[in-house]
DNA sequence: TAATTCAACTAACAACTGTTAGTTTACGTT
DNA sequence: AACGTAAACTAACAGTTGTTAGTTGAATTA
C-alpha cells in the first residue's frame, strides 16, 4: 500500500478537521478548502471519503497490534510488559493526535473494512486483557476483576490524544514513566 | 425548563441514535423513522435539532455541577471525596448512558450554548484538579504532576459509557467501590 | 518537437439535509 | 353539536452532500 505524498497530504489535513468535527461533519469541500483546491480535485488522489477514513485508522490499528506483538514476546514481567503498553500508547499518541481522534470516535462510520478493524480491536483487547490475568496468577497484580483495571488503563490511554497537545511542556518518556507510576500505583499516598 | 412526555421521547430516541453514529451523522428522518412519525411532526415538540443536544449536553453538564457543588462541601478527606466523584459519575453514567456519548463526543456542535458548556467544564475540572492538589498538601496523595492524576482519574470516569452497558452484571455499589480502588491504589500488588 | 501524464479545473448530477407552510385527524371540553 | 387543541400528515423549499465527466494547462518523457 504505497501512498503518493499528495494523497498523504490529503489525509493529514482531513485528520486535522475529523478531529476537530468528526468524520460526519466534514465535507470534502472542507479538505479541498484548506488545500486551496477545489472539492473534485481530491479525486486525482483518492478514490472516496470513506478511503481516507480507512487509512488513518487501519494504519493506526495495525501499528498497535504490531507494537503489543513485540511486548508480548518480551522476556520480561507483567509489570514491566504494561509499561511497554504505556510508552507503546503515549509514542503513537504522540505522532498521531490528530488520527487518534477517528480510531476512537470515527471507526463506526466505516464500511468495507468495519469487520476487519473489530477484529483488531478485540484481539488487542483480548491480549491486554492476557497480560493483566497472567500478572494476577504470578502475584504481581491485585486480584481485582480484571475487566475492570483493563478499562480503566486502556480508557485512559486512549483519552491520551486530548490531552497531549495541550500540554506540550512534557516530554513523551517524562509522561510516559509519570503515567505508569499513576496506573499502576494509584494515586494514594 | 419544563418538558412534555413526548418531546423527552424525542430526545430519548435521539440519545440512542446520537450514540450509535454520532449527532451529524443522525438525521431527523432517522430520528421520525424510529418513532413511527414522518421528521416534519417533529416540529411540533421541539424547536430544531440543535434543541435536542443541547437539552442532552447542558442538563448532563448541570448535574455534574451539582454533584461536585456537594461533596466540596463534604467535611471529609481529600480522598473519600475522590471516592464520591467516581460514585457520582458511576450513578449518572448508569441512568445516561446514551446522553454521556454526547456529552464526550457531541458537544463541539453546540452553537448557542457552547461556551456555557465550555464554562461548564472548565469550571468542573479545575474544582476537581482543586481537590488534588489539597490533597497533595495534606500529605494524601502522591506528589506528581496534579494535570496527570487529574486527566487519567478523568478519562477512566468519561469512557465509563462505554464499558457500563457492557457489563449488565455488575451493579453500581460494586463498580465504584471497585473502581476507586484501582484509581486510588493502582493495580500493582 | 510531439506525445504523454499529472493535477488542477468547471459544470453538473441525484440524493439528502433541516426546516416551513398548510392541512387533516382524533379527542376532550363547552 | 360545536369548538379548540394536540399531534400527526403531505408537499415543498433552498442549500448541501459525495461524486462523475470532460477539459485545460503545465511539466515530463520520447
Amino acid at each position: 500500500m504505497k501512498q503518493t505524498p499528495r494523497k498523504l497530504e490529503i489525509i493529514t489535513t482531513a485528520s486535522t478537521l475529523f478531529k476537530e468535527k468528526g468524520y460526519s461533519a466534514v465535507t470534502m469541500r472542507d479538505i479541498a478548502k484548506v488545500m486551496g483546491i477545489k472539492a473534485a480535485s481530491l479525486y486525482n488522489h483518492i478514490k472516496n471519503k470513506e478511503e481516507i477514513l480507512t487509512f488513518i485508522i487501519i494504519s493506526l490499528a495495525e501499528e498497535f497490534i504490531e507494537g503489543l506483538e513485540q511486548i508480548k514476546n518480551s522476556n520480561t514481567s507483567c509489570i514491566d510488559k504494561l509499561k511497554q503498553i504505556v510508552a507503546l500508547h503515549v509514542d503513537i499518541t504522540s505522532r498521531n493526535t490528530n488520527g487518534m481522534a477517528s480510531l476512537n470516535n470515527d471507526w463506526m462510520h466505516l464500511k468495507d473494512e468495519l469487520n476487519h478493524y473489530l477484529k483488531l480491536r478485540v484481539d488487542y483487547e483480548n491480549s491486554f486483557r492476557k497480560i493483566i490475568k497472567q500478572g494476577i496468577l504470578k502475584n504481581e497484580i491485585k486480584n481485582i476483576n480484571p475487566d475492570i483495571m483493563l478499562f480503566s488503563v486502556l480508557s485512559t490511554l486512549r483519552s491520551l490524544y486530548v490531552w497531549i497537545p495541550q500540554k506540550e511542556d512534557l516530554n513523551a518518556s517524562q509522561l510516559a514513566s509519570n503515567l505508569s507510576e499513576v496506573l499502576l500505583k494509584g494515586i494514594n499516598k
